[in-house]
DNA sequence: TCAATTCGTGTAAGCGCTTGCATTTATTTT
DNA sequence: AAAATAAATGCAAGCGCTTACACGAATTGA
């Protein structure tokens, strides 16, 4: 069991310096083409692998990029990460992976790892954070990017999420729904959700609708959330004809109960999600809802933050488009005929 | 903007030497009690945080686990990786998550780098790999677990995957059925797949059926593919009275995909899945499916892994249990009564 | 043709930290 | 109280790599 093979084994069987070897596996044009080819023949036969740490350690770079998101367990996440890690991989970076449940002191802890693991660029999830975040982000002399939302402190690439909400509230007020509830997730540490929420009431307001204070259910991002925010809505004394849910797994659940219920949808209820999940499309019958390109954010994110890494200036905001997807869950209220 | 904070001068302010600083850091028995009170004092009042990059080179170790995982796409994955990683985290530990989409050739590389990344153990999916990876794993000589499936070759925690299929094929025999299909993922590089299938054939056989070839249809894992399932298995000459599902969301698909086809489930047709995911208990009618303690998996792995770096001997195999739930798709056949 | 450039390579100084060993200081034993 | 032992600290040598800088060779321009 021989021991690991370093960069100066490969210089000296090779014939030249470690500089040398150094520079034919990281600045391949700066040196002869017969010495690459040898190098690159003797770290071929050898196995050599390049130490990260001592390459960290010696030219402060890591090729590694952090990623803080809230939770794995929402596969909206973890879509974007996922086409953020393949556009970083192809690129030579790798995916830092930490999430903190929608604990603001977890998060701030991630984070510090990460910087503490000395990641060449952060991603982050949202524009609230806890203000100690915001501090060490500030002191870190490294590119930032905020995802999902936007954010005037920090470049940001995301969505304008109230005028998601108000896109699908909009809907429902044209099929001429007026009563019309809403099941969002936490807002508390979150300003998506929040800022869904106030999408949905500014909408509201414009059409000149009241707004009652049991109109929003908050709940967990799960179907039995989903589930459970129907249950609390149609307890108003004015129960609502349709409903806006803040994600599709909410859609979904508020959907399986309506169905549990006894209730026809769309025909006595009517209910709109967000985000497009594959449930939305499957099951019976479709849910309406606004598409989100979580793909193409990941994408973009990476590009955005490789580019950063390289020095270039970031946009400061980058807005994604989204777009209505009408299916079966959503009509005219009943009475309206 | 100053440069960052080194130990050199915490050791300076503190009146120290920087090994003293080390080990205050590190090794906190070590030093007197004033000292260490000393040494902290001037860490928190300087912000210092340790560089990980140094550390690593000089210690040889990191304090981050590596985990490859098929895709994160997949809920299950996540909810044993986030266990895993809350597990590590707790230890101090970081984990690293790649993933390869079920490509062989991904999966190898991303091993290399994260091993090149200098990660202190790793945790793979399943026992199937690259012939390349098997030796890299190897001539590591760093404690390597695989996860969800068991095989010799390493240690291992996870499950007995033919049981699980046979349990629920079981069932489906015990209701009376005799005309039993299965939808199942992909089983090429995908070593849990055909553990399940195998334990399918293995429990018809015993029970004294044949089988034909078109009784098994693969399908990638997500909805849509249940759905596709469902299709193919119903054009057999003998159509299924049962279907045993390599996942919940298959499971799910093939139940929906039911619906559309206006069949009672569970009247005319049973339907059992694999993994107890949160939609399987959701749903109407609720999907009878195999539990497995996901979670436990993760947090297991985490444990034996700690274990592992410490230098103790790691448990060879340890294979976690898993209960049939009964919900409302799976019933006599109709023309058993 | 000779000076001025450019190119390819080597030399060697670290990057920030840990840790074996030496040294000093405190504690225990005889 | 002196000797033996243990505990706490400092010294300094790296860990494996990158990268200024130096230097000679090849190329270019006048």
């Amino acid at each position: 069991m021989q021991k690991r093979i370093r960069i100066q084994d490969v210089a000296q069987i090779a014939g030249v310096s470690t500089a040398t070897v150094s520079r034919a596996l990281t600045l391949p044009h700066r040196v002869r083409p017969e010495t690459l080819d040898l190098v690159q023949r003797t770290v071929q036969k050898l196995g050599y692998v390049p130490d990260a740490a001592g390459r960290a350690l010696a030219s402060g770079r890591t090729k590694t990029v952090g990623c803080v998101i809230p939770t794995l367990d929402h596969a909206i996440f973890a879509s974007s990460t996922h086409a953020m890690q393949t556009t970083l991989a192809a690129a030579g970076f790798q995916l830092l992976v930490g999430s903190h449940e929608y604990d603001p002191v977890t998060e701030l802890n991630v984070v510090q790892s990460l910087q503490q693991r000395g990641v060449d660029a952060m991603v982050l999830v949202g524009g609230e954070h806890h203000k100690k975040l915001w501090k060490l982000v500030q002191e870190w002399r490294k590119p930032t990017l905020l995802t999902w939302a936007c954010d005037d402190r920090l470049p940001s690439v995301g969505f304008d999420n109230p005028a998601i909400a108000a896109l699908g509230t909009r809907h429902l007020l044209d099929l001429g729904h007026r009563d019309i509830g809403m099941i969002s997730g936490f807002t508390v540490h979150n300003d998506r959700a929040r800022a869904r929420v106030d999408g949905f009431r500014a909408t509201l307001l414009q059409a000149g609708l009241r707004l009652a204070k049991d109109q929003v259910s908050e709940q967990a991002l799960k179907l039995s959330g989903g589930r459970l925010g129907l249950i609390a809505l149609l307890k108003a004394k004015k129960p609502p004809t349709a409903i806006l849910c803040g994600n599709d797994l909410l859609a979904v659940g508020a959907l399986l109960e309506a169905q549990r219920q006894g209730l026809q949808v769309p025909r006595d209820l009517s209910i709109c999600g967000i985000d497009n999940h594959d449930l939305a499309a499957e099951i019976l019958p479709g849910i309406t809802t606004i598409s989100l390109p979580t793909r193409e954010l990941g994408q973009v994110a990476a590009t955005q933050i490789l580019a950063a890494i390289e020095g270039a200036p970031i946009a400061q905001q980058s807005l994604l488009p989204f777009q209505l997807l009408v299916r079966g869950t959503t009509a005219n209220p009943r009475n309206a005929e």
